[in-house]
DNA sequence: GGGTATGAGACTGATATACTCCTATTATTG
DNA sequence: CAATAATAGGAGTATATCAGTCTCATACCC
């Protein structure tokens, strides 16, 4: 099973082409960079835009653009706003669905691991994948 | 998004009540320990014994037993078995979906998260449940 | 052979994934 | 200032997966 679904994968690579771009840019040009069907990368961006991750502007030479700094945005928001929060087992985060909670011998176990992951997932930039296409790029010249 | 399905979870639970009875338990009897509809744990079952994770015994006084201790038994064995390899996203296990592979800037990244989940999994034994039930039980005396 | 257990697999409803299509809004242009 | 072209916004759809149920066959013990 993949943790992270296709539609986060679109966004990140997404949300790398604004950080290099810096203005809006539209869809359709974004989609054809990154190489995701047109129409639906249009409905995620407007969850990232609904997120505050990106900001709209309608009409000619209008498009998106990030909300805020590339650093200060982490594959975990972006998976957080897309798929919703990551969690290791649903029981964790609804209770109400065992009621075997209070001595489950995993529970604690797995919950670790799972904020272990988010807190790792929060370390990862969109910054550093931008900083890396740009090196690649520059090395090329 | 939960990482662990519920089918994971119960089978999860249901070999942790085989390796506290360490004998033939039947599925309905580990179904009413554990709270897991027979029918589905059934299956489940039956998904562990293809794995060679469980062995079976048909007829009276049959039922299902571990094919090996549960010390050898890892939390990540069972999610494999039951939901196929654990990876971060599809293109990791995919390349061919992908065609972005030599570049992807959160390739490398992603792949190391997910190495670093499944040693994590590997490492929590269903003995470690096991031992924590019985030490609650032995307190409880 | 009767009763108890697993083995194999078809079937189903609900939800999530992956994607498409149509509509509303905005900005420039004549 | 209306027409038009470029954009985002949001509804809709097909397929797959999840979570289970049900049926029938097979094996085993007494």
């Amino acid at each position: 099973m993949a943790i992270i679904t296709r539609e986060t994968d679109y966004a990140l690579r997404a949300l790398t082409g604004l950080a290099l771009a810096d203005d809006f840019l539209p869809v359709s040009t974004l989609a054809e960079q990154e190489e995701v069907p047109p129409d639906f990368l249009r409905k995620i961006m407007q969850r990232l835009h609904q997120a505050g991750i990106v900001e709209s502007s309608q009409g000619p030479f209008g498009g998106y653009r990030l909300a805020r700094s590339a650093r200060r945005l982490s594959v975990l928001d972006v998976v957080e706003t897309v798929q919703g929060p990551l969690v290791m087992s649903e029981c964790i985060s609804r209770p109400e669905i065992c009621g075997r909670i209070d001595y489950c011998p995993f529970r604690r176990r797995l919950s670790a691991l799972g904020a272990g992951l988010n807190a790792k997932l929060a370390k990862v930039r969109i910054s550093d994948a931008a900083n890396e296409i740009q090196s690649a790029r520059e090395a090329a010249k």
